[in-house]
DNA sequence: TTACTTATTGTAATAAATACAAAATCTATT
DNA sequence: AATAGATTTTGTATTTATTACAATAAGTAA
């Protein structure tokens, strides 16, 4: 079938499709990484867990539809999330044509009481490691997304939406070791964080703990945002 | 508005929406990078540049949608297309909800004889820095194709697409040199080329050059793919 | 004061990236 | 047959980054 055909296709035809928006949201509490799955209150696959995800809303944007999503289940605003992928096998859903747009967010998890949605039976975290089965093409999704996290994780300083405001070096290190599922040298990661302008050390120490207290950090956003320009400017010198 | 509103909106107001594919074929002929272009012959935007799309059939996944259309435009088959990302503003389409999926391939420019189609007033290749004004959103498009391009080129060996069955480390190295639109030290290239198992070199020798003849090499893809596999198995050590 | 725990810095060995230069091999020309 | 021209191909020395590991520092708890 070639493109002049489509004006043999009633026009109507095209308009009979939807497209919903599914978010990956990850959880992180310095311990581990775990994923927030909904229990299917309705059917198609009802009582299955899924990730939690709705139809686009007509005169909303995906971006929007994104944000939406994350905030009825968490309240959280003001939370980067980032498109991963758009899934359309035509059978994917039972009811009819619709595409997917997957996003994909990491919050912390230890200031959220994952809102128990009114539409699904359940709302919980779940360990990566550790996902039952899932509706939809679900199980795909998720593996999509935690390869984007990590590739994420290596570009930017996505810990600036999950470590305290002020944190430790070493809590920075567990971080990635948690993401990278993988032990990182303590002396040649500080000797890397030590070039990283846009952590700033502070004057003060970490508290009630029972050895040396290391000394605290922030995030310096502006520094970063420049130097990201900066390399932008240089990318091809 | 909340998910449990949904279903006070009317199922049918949601599919009321289309999806389209709108594909970034790069060209490359050894000179330059090129992108395929139409020049529109309907509304709306008519006698615009755009990139070559389509509305996506009702039984069609999304994939073999992007193979259509390059198909249509280059005859190509078998192409690796890499899907880019969905664009889903609410007023990008003036005609209606349409959001739309961007995909890629880049091609080998001099075998093809850019199919003047039918509903197209023109079709034609632009090198990528004099692009002319774009209808829809395709400028935006167009720049985040280009970028996914750098970074695929960086991962994966994409000229194997593109360069001629066999060829000399030179041409290897003008292809990043064009992608990546800055010089690389010759002797450096090579010995990193050296060490790529997956370069096969072949007795053969340049022919037709006043200079010393270069070696002439192939792309051994059992041998990438073998390698491929080990690094993902590894990953993680 | 001493043991204990983690923070923090340092150092030596290895590997990778960079900047150049030299040599080799072909064609074309004298 | 010799030489110039062009480009391939290899090599080397320098710098920079990575890795593995050890030593010291600074707190708490007994």
């Amino acid at each position: 079938m070639s493109q002049q055909d489509l004006y043999s296709i009633p026009v109507d035809d095209f308009f009979k499709s939807a497209f919903s928006v599914d978010c990956v949201i990850f959880g992180y509490d310095g311990k581990s990484l775990e994923v927030l799955l909904i229990k299917r209150g309705a059917e198609p696959f009802k009582h299955f867990w899924a990730l939690p995800g709705d139809l686009v809303y007509p005169g909303e944007d995906l971006d929007v539809s994104a944000d939406r999503i994350l905030h009825d289940l968490t309240s959280l605003d003001d939370i980067p999330v980032t498109q991963v992928h758009a899934f359309g096998k035509v059978n994917r859903h039972p009811l009819g044509r619709v595409i997917t747009i997957a996003y994909t967010a990491i919050v912390e998890k230890s200031n959220i009481n994952p809102h128990p949605a009114s539409w699904a039976e359940a709302t919980e975290w779940h360990p990566v490691g550790e996902v039952p089965k899932l509706a939809f093409d679900h199980e795909e999704i998720l593996g999509i997304a935690l390869t984007h996290l990590k590739t994420l994780a290596k570009a930017e300083p996505i810990w600036a939406n999950v470590l305290p405001k002020k944190f430790t070096i070493t809590q920075l290190q567990e971080f990635y070791e948690i993401i990278f599922e993988k032990k990182l040298d303590k002396g040649n990661f500080r000797k890397k964080t030590r070039e990283m302008r846009f952590l700033q050390k502070l004057s003060e120490l970490q508290k009630n703990v029972n050895h040396r207290p290391s000394a605290l950090y922030k995030f310096d956003e502006q520094v970063y945002l420049e130097q990201k320009n900066m390399q932008d400017l240089l990318f091809d010198l």
